[in-house]
DNA sequence: CAAATTTGTTAGATTGTTCTAACTTATTAC
DNA sequence: GTAATAAGTTAGAACAATCTAACAAATTTG
């Protein structure tokens, strides 16, 4: 069974993997804040559990097991997210770190519990799709509204950052998931878009901002 | 800030106090299962941080600051118990495992939510009393029902020991707090005892169960 | 391509938590 | 009150997870 701190490699693994599904070690211990040697040693002790296939000075890869032990643990971590601000009052912006300990808990009842008390949700409270519990993850394609044009009217579903502070600033503009937001214009000066939607006339968001909001054209 | 192996030292030392205060080193290794050189050990290692007062040879004393920390530690795991029985459908012979790696979650707030859904509770699903916020616990003084005489009447309201077999057993004659339970008889030949409660006319208790059943004598 | 830079590895140390074996002190039994 | 037993300690080792310093390989740059 693996550790708590091969569980947050695992998760770390998994959320880094690209297309080829690879991750460099710079990456890992960048992701996870802590040194590469340290990245290193952990990547050859999951390699022995066969959670991770390596070879030195090559990307790491996640097996098939490892692919599907991250994905049980996203899973545990977003339904945590969502219990937490369905169930017990929390805002978006302070799960994360909770979950982030609670992910760990070793109790098949528990998040079946939650899942089922939620009803059975399919996205966090950020938009980020809830692995079932096979671990097989829905793969969305969202728009970023920074690719919108002017007129369009698009929802606003998913975050491509979930950051505190991202999270604060999109509360103190009154931007939650499901907004439906019209695009106004777009500066071609400095990419900030500017929007309307309720109670918010105009308002205007930059390219970093824009970027980060994942949206479903509607229509 | 005590790890979570160090927290669940100190609870052990906490539950483990007599009216002096004092734990003897087998007494923890045992309730902790683990070998006497490594309580030994870690009593060192607390006494370095104040948790705990320790000379050789003698038994471990809490400090207050170590007293203090426990409590909230048992207070997070009583909660925690408390919310999975009320809140979220588990058994009470089911919540202890879970509560042991719940009660190391860092986040008042997820804690201070539990309390307030559950309406401040007093007592955990098994009666034992929850220590409030700053670490006070109420002390309660029950009667075990082995010392009960026939002919009295009283309601079962706390456990001594809350083992899942014993939990199991309770459940199998439908006992559960609360319960208003009449004494009929005891043998004195083994010291069990004849009670009769709703739906249950007659049913035989042993010393070993009887004494592990706290009630209030009513009247 | 050769030099500079980035990325990755090895070696060696540290801290936390655990163990067994051997020894010492304290307590209990006779 | 000695002898046997129980309780407690020390020494030494192991494993997990981390670090820094030094070195090596791979990649990028001019
Ligand atoms: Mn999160
Ligand atoms: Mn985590
Ligand atoms: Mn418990
Ligand atoms: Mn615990």
């Amino acid at each position: 069974m693996a550790s708590s701190t091969e569980e947050n490699y695992l998760k770390a693994l998994y959320n880094l993997s690209n297309g080829q599904g690879e991750v460099n070690i710079s990456d890992l211990a960048n992701g996870l804040k802590v040194s590469m040697p340290t990245a290193n040693s952990m990547v050859k002790s999951l390699q022995k559990s066969d959670w991770v296939i390596y070879e030195k000075y090559k990307p790491v890869i996640l097996t098939p097991k490892g692919q599907k032990e991250a994905a049980l643990i996203v899973r545990k971590h977003r339904l945590t997210e969502m219990f937490l601000v369905k169930k017990m009052g929390f805002g978006w912006e302070e799960v994360h770190e909770v979950a982030e300990q609670i992910e760990h808990i070793h109790s098949p009842k528990f998040f079946d519990r939650m899942d089922e008390m939620l009803g059975y949700p399919t996205i966090d409270p950020h938009g980020s799709p809830i692995p079932d519990n096979q671990g097989r993850m829905k793969e969305f394609s969202y728009t970023p509204l920074s690719a919108c044009k002017p007129g369009q009217e698009v929802q606003l579903t998913a975050l491509t950052n979930s950051s505190a502070e991202f999270l604060e600033f999109l509360n103190s503009r009154k931007l939650s998931l499901g907004v439906h937001l019209k695009v106004i214009s777009r500066e071609a000066y400095d990419q900030s878009i500017v929007v309307s939607y309720p109670d918010h006339p105009i308002e205007t968001l930059s390219e970093k901002a824009s970027e980060r909001l994942l949206v479903r054209i509607l229509e």
